[in-house]
RNA sequence: CGCGGGGUGGAGCAGUCUGGUAGCUCGUCGGGCUCAUAACCCGAAGGUUGUCGGUUCGAAUCCGGCCCCCGCAA
């Protein structure tokens, strides 16, 4: 089967490595444009363009697929089958309808639930306990189309975003594969979603990680997991950003105090007093360090007990 | 050349501006107290201050090169 593959990020990179070792034709690989990121804005490759120059494959990257040279371009190559992950770019119908077996996305989620570009985080905000992936075939929404297969993943309790989304790609890799033969045999039937059941998750900003500390203990712990790496649980001590890594429930009664106040310093981190309940920050960074234990934090910061948490920043 | 911060005993920090061989909160080890303890008391070990070079009678501290780490912003 000939495949045309677009995606980008780390997520993408299973599913295109497990093509190319499952013996499927990969006739192009198609990747967002080289972006000037990160530190010092140097131009650096997305995750599958690295995979594909590895793996010896060139690599399309057109500023917008929509683009009738490229829509052309595509039609000339032929592909079966067009795979879709993680790419970033909506895909127009002139392109949907070029291949045999159609656009074939890999969606780390159980459709129609968590639709949108931030599944996994999401559903680890929300304490789900399980969540999953599912090949679908394209159409002219958003993660709208007919669902081909799916496969449910639990979440572990102690599963980042990070961990969490490496677990997800591979087993999308895995349903990707089965997908295909299973097209190719021709047995497969795809299935529309039930729009009663649709919810989204948008992609996180930035401030979706600032802890909000008059929510419950365990909605900030979720929180936590669910922006872990990115983009990273936050709040402020001392009018200085403190990032917050890790995170666990703790047993101490907030007794009466403000949502924020830290409590005391446990064995293992600062214990912050929620709306209900209270939290054990583990591992925490302030700018310019690198991550630290959060007892290693009240140790050389001298935290004293009664301060407090969250706020806005000060330039002071 | 996007902006900026930092590398000091095992961990996290102070000391750097105003040069004079290093301090704090922990940890570790030994001892004590206790029914007991992550609590408390006493004591001890442990540092070529990232690296190379320069200035100086003398450098953690001033100057320059190099390595590494990180925050913001994208």
């Amino acid at each position: 089967m000939r495949i045309a593959f677009m995606g980008t990020p780390e997520f993408a990179v299973p599913s295109l490595k497990r093509l190319i070792d499952g013996g499927f034709a990969v006739e192009a690989v198609v990747t967002q444009p080289d972006r000037r990121r990160g530190r010092g804005h140097r131009v650096s490759f997305s995750p599958v363009k690295e995979a594909a120059l590895e793996a010896g494959l060139s690599v399309l990257q057109p500023e917008k697929v929509a683009d009738e040279s490229f829509v052309e371009l595509l039609r000339e190559l032929n592909p079966d089958a067009i795979v879709v992950v993680a790419f970033g770019q909506l895909i127009p119908p002139a392109i949907l309808e070029l291949p045999r077996y159609g656009c074939i996305n890999v969606h780390a989620s159980l459709l129609p639930r968590y639709r949108g570009a931030a599944p996994i985080q999401q559903a680890i905000i929300d304490g789900c306990s399980a969540t999953g992936v599912t090949t679908m075939l394209l159409d002219e929404g958003w993660d709208t189309g007919d669902i081909l297969l799916q496969r449910q993943v639990p979440i572990q309790p102690e599963d980042t975003a990070g961990s969490l989304e490496v677990k997800l790609a591979e087993e999308g890799a895995d349903l990707l594969t089965e997908t295909l033969s299973r097209l190719a045999e021709g047995g497969l039937k795809p299935a529309p979603q039930d729009e009663s059941q649709a919810t989204y998750a948008y992609k996180l900003s930035k401030t979706a990680g600032e802890v909000r500390w008059q929510a419950a203990a365990r909605q900030i712990v979720d929180l936590v997991r669910g922006v872990n790496p990115w983009p990273g649980a936050y709040t402020y001590h001392r009018g200085q950003l403190l990032k917050v890594w890790e995170a666990a429930l703790a047993e101490l009664e907030a007794d009466g105090a403000k949502p924020g106040t830290i409590l005391a310093v446990g064995e293992d981190g600062i214990i912050v007093a929620c709306g209900t309940g209270s939290v054990s920050l583990n591992l925490v960074q302030p700018p310019n360090r690198p991550r630290m234990g959060g007892r290693d934090y009240a140790n050389g910061y001298r935290v004293d007990l009664g301060e407090m948490l969250g706020g806005a920043p000060c330039n002071g």
